[in-house]
Order: C-alpha cells, then structure tokens, then sequence
DNA sequence: ATGAAAGCGCTAACAG
DNA sequence: CTGTTAGCGCTTTCAT
C-alpha cells in the first residue's frame, strides 16, 4: 500500500528536496489514497477509517505537507486575518504609542478569536491596498467613511468599522473628543492662563486620504474654541501650531515657538507624543514645566504618567477603543449586527503635576 | 455592446446589490468581453485596446470590483504580506515597547517594499498557526531553529529567519546579550555593589515553545555571572527573581523582594520594562533610586531615557535588528542569500540615572 | 470508507 | 487586439 517513502527516485521524494512545496496530491499519491482522503484526513477525520488517517497524517508529517493557506482562503472565503488600515506608514504606525495601545485592544479580541492581525502598509491608493490585503475585514483609523477611497470599500461589500471618523452606514467607534478638549482648554483657562498655543495635526494638502484634521483634529479644536469663547478669550488661528504627530515634532515645535520669541504660558497639544516631545525639548533649553510652562497633552498614552513631570491630560479609553472596534468587525463580518452601531466612548480630563495656576509663574 | 448596467433584473446588478462579491466574470458579462479581457485591463492595460481598458474599468468601477487577493496569491505564490510570529499573545506583543520598535524596524523595509506585516496569533500549535498564515516569510522571535515546531517549518520550505534564538541553518539576527550584560553586572560590581538581586525571564515549563531562557535569557544570565565571578562575587542562583515581562511584573518582584526582608542595593533587569516597574514600585514604596536602590535594565526601549531617574541599561539595537531581520527574509524569499548569514548585532551599556556607587548609600 | 469530478476566482500560455 | 483553455491547491457534494 503506497509507495515506498524512501525509493530514491521516487517523484514526491524527488520534490521534497527541491525548493517546490508539497501539494495534497503528494501525499496521496505517497500514501496510495486520493486527495480527497488526504483532506478528509485533516478536516474530518471522522470520515476515514482511523488507520488510514494516521497513515496518512504520518506521510504528511514525513513530507512536511501543510495545506496551502491562499488555497483554504479561497474556498472558505475567510483567512483568519483582520486588518488595521490608517494613512500612515508603518514604520511610524508602530512608534506610535497610540496605535500600540490601539492594536493592544483590537489583539485582546483577536487572541479570543484565534485571528492574526494584519497592519496594512498603504503607499500609493488606499483603495487599492485594502483591495490587496488578505483579510476578512478592516478597521480604518482616521478616514471617514464618506472618503472616495472608502466609499469603493463599500461597493466591494468589504466589511469595515471606522474608528475615529465620521461614519454613519458602517460601524464605528469615536471618541468625544471635542468634550475632552473644551475640558483641557477650560481648565487651563480657569487657572488663569491667557496667554495659551495649541500644537495641532499638520494638514497634509498633497495627501487626499489624510483628513485628521476634518476629524479628530477638528473636532478638537472645536473644544477649544468652544472654551475659550465660553472663557472670554478671543479666539485667533494664529494659537495654532501645526505639529507633526512624533515626540520630535513636539519637540521642535517648542523650539520653534521660544526662537521667535513668544513666551505662552501654557501649551494645549492634541496629542500626547507631541506633548512629551515638548516637555524634552523645555527640560533641554532650562524651561521648567509647570513653573515656566504649563502642558496638557491628549490620549493618555501610557507612558504619559511616566514623563517628567508626570503629564496632564485627556484620558480617551484607547485600548476599549480597539476592543470595541475589533468587536463591531466581528459581528459585522459575523452578519450579527443589526441596525446602526456607532460608538462614542467618553474622555475624561487627568490632571497630574504638567500643568499649574499661572500665577506661580516665576517672572 | 455589453447589457445596460441598470437594467433591473440584469443578473450582475442583482447580483451587485446582494452580499456577495463582484467576480471578474461579472464583469466580463456587463462589458460584453472575457474574463481575460477584464484581467488584461487589470494586470496589462498595454494589451489592450484603452478604448476597452477604459470601458472595462469604468464598469468594474460601477461594479464594485477587485480582484479576489486569495485566487491572486494562490496563482502568484505570493501575497505581499510577511510574518511575525513569537510565542507570546497578540495583546501582550503590542502591549510590549520592545515589540514596538522591533515592529518599527521590520516596518521600515515593509513600507520600502510595499508589504504588510501580519502579527500571528498562536493560540495553540505554532507550527499550525505559521501553516494557517497567508504569508510570503516568517520573522521567527524567541525560539530555537531546532524548536520541534520551528523544524516543521524547515521540511515545509516555509521561509523564515530567526531573531533571538540559536539557529545555523536559517538566516538569523541576534544581538551579543552575554558582553552587554556582563557589562552590566560589571558596572555594578566595579560601583562598589555586593548585594545584587537579578530579575529574569520566568521558566514556562508548561508551554514547550517558549525558549526564552534557553536563548536571550539564558545568555543575559551567563553574562551576569561571568562578571560575579569575575569580579570575585559567588553566584548563587538564589538571586534569580523570575519575573514576569511587563511593567506590573517589575513591580511586584520589587515588592516581593521587600516584602521578604531583603535590602539590595542593586537590582539587575533583563528587559526594562521589569526595571520600570521596579522604578515605580520604589518611587510609592518611598525607596530612593538610586541612592537606596541602583537599577539596571536591558534592552534600552526608547522610553527608558524618559523614566524617572532616567534607566541606565543595555542598549540592543532594537530597530536595525528589525531591519537586518526583515531584509534578511526579503533576500531568502527572493533566493538571493548566499551561504549562512547569522547576524550579531553589539550591545552597549548606557549609563544614566538609575545607577550610583553603593557608596552613597544612605543608610 | 473512499474516490471522481466540479469549482472557488483568477491569470497566462497559446491561438487566432 | 481579444478569447480559449488550462491550471494554481484545495474542499466537497455525490457516487460507489
């Protein structure tokens, strides 16, 4: 039964050696059975006299046969896999504490699942790259749905969650951003800082598929403005700093803002990243923090308590964020989702040793 | 030419607005051309009419077409995405800065090459999971080449190299953690330290994948006890605190160690993220780092300049062992590596704040 | 208990 | 310039 494993110049022992991989059909051939009873082997095993199941298991083991996973995928129309799709490159995705806080979340699900996690690199079309990817579904950070390039998504019936972004026919999960910032300018305003500049997104006009800024960017700075109006200071755009989301970005940014001369009292940052670049780059040049300058950051990376000082700011629950967006894909692809689900998770103002009254200040 | 798209009971439109997806038959049907035409228009554009491209895109358009990624890659052996498989849980890798940069660096040459990186989730048999991963290559983490598991991947030609673990057959990257911590068991000593306590990776025993203290630990532990006796210290493995790898880990055998009498003044970390949590446990237990406690990590993950005082550690070139690893896979994959090609990168002790002579001890 | 045959959706020789 | 045909490697009725 079966041909000889080790006859010399037996055709499957001959490929096994050659850089080519083993098919079902070797292993049946080996094992004198049909690929049927190969696949049945693996998948119901129930089905096939159990001898024969380990003879065959045993030659495949021998052969070093795995069924082939693009194969399995096309047939089950499912991989296992769910992607993380945001207009960023990898490289800075992954230095980004926020993402691997964000990741952390959508992995606690995903480990549940038994689903590995594809983080999708986007060079050129956003479109085209989640058209790529070998997923079964798509969260999407930072783009709103009504974006040309995820309104194809849509009519490929590829299933997506969006997280912050606007959204109203697929899933999502935002946070309240604009509430997290009126509370970080407000607080700021309370202890008698006038004198106040805010690092923002950049707006990337070359990039069509960045709209952070008609986003979550936006939608923070709204919370500014709202508090200072509501605080009696006018507001003017020239508080703005366009920031590029990095601890350097932070960093050069304050140098930027004490070379031509301005003294604010107090930084507002709409992230934490740039926040703590901030606080590197005063440490550095003698400015203390909060004595001379007051900062408030926003996500409360984890790391955020870590910094010294320890960093104020607006707490959005990240990891909850990821979590619940992993959980929306799932029902989503599941078709277990009925009606809308559009989540606004709260944002809460920390208060640590970053920030203090304005009338401390030393000069 | 080709039926009128919104002629409402045209199978492809109906089938357009059911929940499957758009094929390239559907395609070619509503175009009025074979499905080679409609890859053609894809895949060549060149040979084809552009009258015909144009026609046969703009429907694909209106369609909601793409080609299927899983027919794609069966046909093509390759899927554009590379793997990252480390016997640790999904949430745990991306909870871990560690992890983060090494991400970052395989990033980078992703990001050049226009891949995606999958991180793998291996609930049970890794060598299933790496079988099940719709991958081009695997980046290997933390086990042995002659793992059980790993050398079924070697029989299913599956391309892989690996990174901190021993390996001759397969490319490999890893860094010289014997020197570096010998460095930092030294560094101690000639500090004039005596009572040294050192935080390890914890033995698994029940999990048969995990390798760690066969390989990186196992290595930072030599390094430490050449120094001991070299420095004329008797080691005892009583000083081993098996800990586990996270910031809460550090914490606790901190605690542990106090809560049990024990006064080092020193401690010695395998990874700084241990350290940080030592750092922290000590700072709320009131002990001064480092007046009353010198602390040492290893690694150098980039927030260890930011901690409070900020780490003295070893650095391990997180990102370019990425780098080198992900290259390393590129150069297999594309059978361009000739003979052996097993990295080792330096490590290098950086002396910040954490540490002093046990000569200012206070007590 | 096992196998033959059809087909998942796509691409690429090879014809015409 | 466009279509026919034959797979890629696997699973799964349906038959035996």
């Amino acid at each position: 039964m079966g041909v000889n494993l080790v006859k010399p110049f037996s055709k499957t022992f001959y490929k096994t050696f050659m850089n080519r991989k083993v098919r079902i059909e070797d292993v049946a051939r080996e094992a004198g059975v049909s690929p049927t009873a190969v696949s049945f082997a693996f998948n119901s095993p129930a089905r096939l006299n159990s001898a024969t199941v380990q003879r065959i298991l045993k030659i495949a083991d021998t052969l070093g046969y795995a069924p082939n996973p693009h194969a399995r995928a096309l047939l089950a129309r499912s991989v296992g896999v769910i992607g993380i799709l945001t207009p960023q490159t990898l490289p800075s995705i992954f230095a980004n504490p926020f993402y691997s806080a964000f990741h952390e979340g959508v992995g606690q699900v995903c480990e549940a699942h038994n689903l590995s996690l594809l983080t999708i690199s986007v060079s050129q079309s956003l479109s085209e790259a989640a058209a790529n990817a070998p997923v079964d579904g798509l969260i999407i950070v930072g783009l709103n749905e009504r974006h040309p390039e995820i309104e194809v998504l849509l009519r490929r019936k590829m299933p997506f969650v969006i997280v912050d972004g606007d959204s109203v026919v697929a899933p999502s999960v935002n946070v309240d951003d604009e509430s997290g910032a009126f509370q970080a300018a407000s607080y700021l305003l309370e202890s008698g800082h006038r004198d106040i500049l805010a690092l923002t997104f950049e707006l990337d006009y070359s990039a069509t598929h960045t709209d952070k800024v008609y986003g979550v960017g936006q939608r923070r700075l709204d919370g500014f403005k709202r508090a200072f109006e509501q605080g009696g200071l006018p507001w003017d755009d020239e508080f703005l700093i366009p920031t590029p989301t990095s601890v350097t970005g932070g960093a050069e940014s304050f140098r930027g803002i004490w070379a031509s001369g301005k003294r604010p009292t107090a930084l507002l940052s709409v992230a934490d990243i740039m926040a703590i670049g901030v606080l590197e780059a005063a440490a550095d040049a003698g400015v203390r923090v909060p004595d001379d300058l007051s900062v408030i950051g926003f996500d409360d990376i984890p790391q955020a308590k870590w910094t010294n000082p320890p960093l104020t700011t607006v707490r959005q629950p990240i990891l909850e964020k990821g979590e619940q967006a992993a959980q929306l894909l799932l029902a989503l692809i599941a078709n277990e989702l009925t009606g809308p689900a559009n989540l606004l998770l709260p944002t809460e103002l920390i208060v640590r040793a970053s920030t203090q009254e304005v009338t401390h200040r030393k000069d």
